[in-house]
DNA sequence: ATTAAAAACCGATTGCCTCTCGGTTTTTGG
DNA sequence: CCAAAAACCGAGAGGCAATCGGTTTTTAAT
């Protein structure tokens, strides 16, 4: 996966089918996609192509035609994609991400603070076990 | 801040230096710049020009230029971005910024995760005073 | 008020990227 | 070997940042 990489409207709703759909060829892709949106086959190979490209996918041959799949999962990605826009404002010594939570932490209420958290301990127990071996 | 918006490298640094030093004028900014990177002063203009219609910088005039200065902390920048990535991604059900820390949580250590409580804690006092009045 | 200088503003160009799709080449199964 | 299917190539349109020359507006000094 590529560093500081643009995603299209078009690549992300192909992702995100993708991820449901998993794996599928062009065909499928843009029989899926033509009923509400439109576009030609052929948008839709070069769509694929430019995600196979940023190695946001794979692909084999079968039969007739390449089988796409991600090679991402939608958290692996949406960590990629915070860690792009972070990067670029990072300062010594300084924890951007972690800064970066502060100012959204506002929005959150009660019944999420408590998710956070828990998953803030189920690292701490990775962390842990990590240290054991 | 408008919502979906993309920065370019100079905006990035730009916006970078108008943290440090602020307010400052086209000139400031330029003269700052000239000596690492070079460009013209109208480059640097229409670069605040545009963070400007982002609304991401304000300004007053003040003498013959304009100063410029940020309306936004690094922080909430961040934190928008954040958004603005993660908000592509979601599915029912799940919330931003959960699925943000999911996809991050495993490369925090055990120093950053005590950042993230005491910053959980500190939003539920929040909640707390509100919920008094 | 006049005017020269300074800055803002405008508009054009370049470069990069996605989206789009027609046309050609390659691959594949019968 | 051949027809069909898919991949591949290339070009055009549209959007946006960066760049900068040239014109208009603003400002301060006389």
């Amino acid at each position: 996966m590529k560093n500081a990489m643009q995603l299209g409207e078009l690549e992300k709703q192909v992702l995100e089918y993708l991820w449901k759909v998993d794996p599928a060829d062009a065909k499928q892709v843009h029989s899926y996609f033509e009923k509400n949106r439109g576009g030609s086959l052929n948008t839709i190979q070069s769509t694929l192509d430019r995600l196979f490209k940023k190695d946001l996918l794979g692909r084999v041959k079968h039969g007739h035609a390449f089988q796409y799949f991600p090679k991402v999962d939608r958290h692996e990605l949406i960590g990629q994609l915070i860690k792009n826009v972070t990067n670029d404002f990072m300062v010594e010594d300084e924890n951007s991400v972690i800064a970066a939570f502060s100012s959204i932490s506002s929005d959150l209420d009660e019944q999420q603070l408590n998710k956070l958290e828990a998953m803030i301990e189920a690292q701490r127990q990775k962390l842990q076990k990590n240290s054991d071996k």
